[in-house]
DNA sequence: TAATATTAGTTGACTAGTCAACTAATATGT
DNA sequence: ACATATTAGTTGACTAGTCAACTAATATTA
């Protein structure tokens, strides 16, 4: 019986309580479990992205993303634009309805991560942040590098 | 456009990039990735226990753990035995088909975690630790208990 | 230029996980 | 005892996400 509780298991169990958390409150605007990060994505960090680097962005597979889109696509959140210089790609544009979600959204996540981090002192709050980070650099790394293998660990 | 990079988002990559990453390894056994953690729960930390007690403690719907169960038992990984003090609760424990390949499996726990906390000092090891099962333990609190809104926040 | 390889996106088939409705067993309150 | 509420588990219908096969466009190399 190992005793020692695996740092995946936390992972696991706040990214399950967290879909939990915020599933119910974008449904109200039509907006399911799968699809909230990339809206969240596109509002606060960049839009007018590819869908390959959107999918390579999140870390999942192109055709979620693709039918995660065309969803939001449907609804009207987002907008998508050939790319002028390259007829493969489609640039994602949020649109004016999701702008005007978009204080409201972002209130989701800070509720959200003030959820997460009560009681956490600021420095507790940047160290785990960091630390995060660097866990999952070092995945994300070790995933795109096949070359390696466990004995070099 | 938000510049801050939140907590969720690497929750939620770890989270995949890890599943990509278990996937190939336990689908050697025929074990996907929506089973792979109950036996390792079972295995590791405690079998017996009812399906009702493993969903609270994976953080799943009992749905999807009576389904993972029952393939886990066609598999031969685990059995299921009425519990003889209340005729609703099925508990579960591990066959000897699960317990041998008990060290092989802990090992891909152990070199998972190492990827993970890579170039990381024991201090480090041990605050991620600790952070992430506040934050889990605050979560979880919080869902448990909807009485709470935001205002108290 | 043509042949080939790579990239972006879509679709179909599949597994993972949730939610709601249900059955059966136990607990509770009278 | 009986009526009611709660608990454990199952099933069906649904959404989330992956993988493989495909099309079309671009890049590469001869």
């Amino acid at each position: 019986m190992k005793k020692q509780k695996s740092l995946i298991k936390a992972i696991l169990d706040i990214y399950r309580i967290s879909q939990a958390y915020i599933t119910p409150r974008t449904s109200k605007y039509g907006i399911g479990r799968g699809q909230w990060y990339f809206l969240n994505k596109l509002l606060f960090e960049e839009d007018g992205i590819s869908q390959e680097e959107l999918s390579k962005e999140m870390v999942v597979d192109s055709a979620h993303t693709a039918r995660a889109i065309k969803f939001l696509e449907e609804s009207g959140f987002v907008y998508r634009k050939k790319d002028p210089n390259d007829a493969r790609k489609k640039n994602i544009y949020v649109t004016d309805k999701s702008v005007e979600i978009r204080d409201d959204y972002h209130g989701l996540y800070k509720d959200l991560n003030k959820i997460l981090v009560k009681d956490f002192t600021s420095e507790e709050i940047e160290l785990v942040r960091s630390l995060l980070y660097r866990m999952r650099d070092n995945i994300k790394l070790y995933i795109e590098n096949p070359i390696q293998d466990s004995s070099e660990l």
